[in-house]
RNA sequence: CGGGCCAUGGUGUAGCGGUAGCACGCAGCAUUCGGGUUGCUGUAGCUCCAGUUCAAAUCUGGGUGGCCCGACCA
């Protein structure tokens, strides 16, 4: 893509009203717009990103089985009052928050989906009545709105967010066992692809309202708001909420072991148990042919979260520094006088081959600008090309990573990107 | 929801009772071209409602909105 017709412009200045730092440096580099206090639009760049970080995502659910699907935002309150999760207080018990809700025309109440158990185990009664049908495990990628009492952390704590959720339902608890633990493991390879896994803890935490204890994936990073105890050696995690002498003897580990960090909660999984099959009635018949309810699980990860994560753990004083993963374009090229030609011929092959290319071709613009611009944005890699370089028939390539660049033929470059 | 701080052009800010200023951006001209170049010209603003006052961006009260701390948090 041309920079010259991209519609977003950087800031040189941080926005007023905004501490977090992954808010500060989107906000700049032209990835989000902000709405109001946990609403955030996805700009061109940003979306980008999004769609990067959800294709990743989507990989590894499919790969243990999962099927992607969408349900709906508008919710039956019918279907949450069976549950008890309609009211103020059902809500509360689930997740401490209100409901967003709204009105037909006829004055009917619905409401504005936060999570989606009662909905999908619903639609399933209607495909799932033998223990031929079973497991299944579905997923989406869908708006959620939670009334949170104070948005917060620029995108990490939305009001309205992307969240891929997976339910998953299983004849037995053994059956279950085995998915939650393969997704455990997806999850870790997931945050390993997003650039954070060095920094990524499966950690054991409390199971709220649905069981005793469920599986948290928490980054560590000064911007979270989690408390988290690690014992690095025995590669132990657990969340200051269960971080209880009783736990400590369950899991035959002591106190001392640990050291206390602060991290962000990325991802979440937890079982259901037959809580919701039970009530909603989601029965299958075995092969003896006795009812039983399914056994159920639940798997969250946040995507703007996950973005907002990105941001924070990889950055620089001088911007974003997105891992090739999921950044925006492969490859930045910032043209200089007297390069402009070959700059261009290199684009072209660039896209020809498919390598997702930002061409600095923008006029009026001193190199100081483009270089303080991709360091902003944050591409993986930059290649100058200018008078000097073209008259060596040279493009000079910098990682975002690195501080020295490396000098390449030009006709080389292409085959750079088609390596790796 | 409790507490604190705050609200001025598109962005970042100054102004503290008496004609709203600066920088960035944007438009134009010239200049410059490897780390936010330089000069000139132009452009655009006081969150809302009430009150005090001869006079309010400025003081008072309230509303709305924002950030932070706490509470809360799949």
């Amino acid at each position: 893509m041309r920079q010259s017709t991209l519609f977003t412009k950087t800031r040189r200045e941080d926005p007023a009203n905004e501490e977090s730092i992954n808010a500060k440096l989107l906000i700049r580099g032209g990835f989000i717009h902000k709405e109001m206090a946990g609403v955030y639009t996805l700009l061109p760049l940003g979306l980008r990103v999004f769609n990067n970080i959800m294709g990743i995502i989507r990989e590894e659910m499919n790969g243990i089985g999962g099927q992607e699907m969408l349900m709906t935002t508008l919710q039956d309150p019918d279907l949450w009052k069976k549950t008890g999760r309609w009211t103020e207080e059902g809500a509360n018990a689930h997740n401490g928050l209100p409901w967003f809700k709204t009105k037909l025309s006829t004055g009917n109440e619905l409401g504005i989906a936060n999570t989606h158990e009662e909905t999908l185990t619903n639609i399933l009664r209607g495909h799932i009545s033998s223990y031929k049908d079973l497991p299944c495990y579905m997923y989406q990628f869908q708006n959620k709105f939670r009334n949170e009492l104070r948005a917060k952390s620029g995108i990490m704590r939305a009001r309205e967010f992307v969240m891929k959720d997976l339910y998953s339902f299983s004849k037995t608890e053994e059956e279950f066992r085995e998915f939650y633990e393969a997704c455990a493991s997806a999850y870790l390879r997931i945050f390993s692809r997003l650039g954070l896994g060095d920094r990524t803890y499966r950690t054991f935490a409390s199971g709220g309202a649905f069981s005793k204890f469920s599986d948290e994936f928490q980054t560590l990073s000064e911007a979270g708001e989690d408390i988290i105890y690690i014992a690095k050696e025995k590669n132990i995690a657990i969340n200051k909420e269960v971080f209880t002498d009783d736990v400590l003897a369950e899991m035959n580990v002591k106190r001392e072991e640990f050291e206390e960090y602060k991290a962000i909660e990325v991802g979440n999984i937890f079982p259901l148990g037959t809580k919701y099959s039970e009530t909603l009635g989601l029965l299958y018949r075995t092969e003896q042919g006795t009812e039983k309810p399914v056994v159920m699980g639940s798997y969250g990860i946040g995507v703007g979260r996950a973005m907002g994560t990105i941001v924070e753990a990889l950055h620089d004083e001088r911007g974003i520094v997105w891992p090739a993963s999921v950044a925006p374009f492969q490859v930045h090229i910032i043209v200089l006088q007297g390069g402009e030609q070959e700059a261009e011929k290199l684009y072209q092959a660039l896209e020809k081959q498919g390598t997702e290319t930002l061409l600095d071709d923008r006029e009026d613009k001193t190199p100081g600008e483009r270089f303080a611009d991709a360091d902003l944005i944050g591409i993986p890699v930059r290649i100058v090309v200018s008078a000097k370089t073209v008259a060596m028939s040279l493009g000079e390539l910098k990682k975002r990573t690195e501080k020295e660049p490396e000098m390449i033929p030009l006709n080389a470059i292409p085959a750079f990107f088609t390596q790796s």
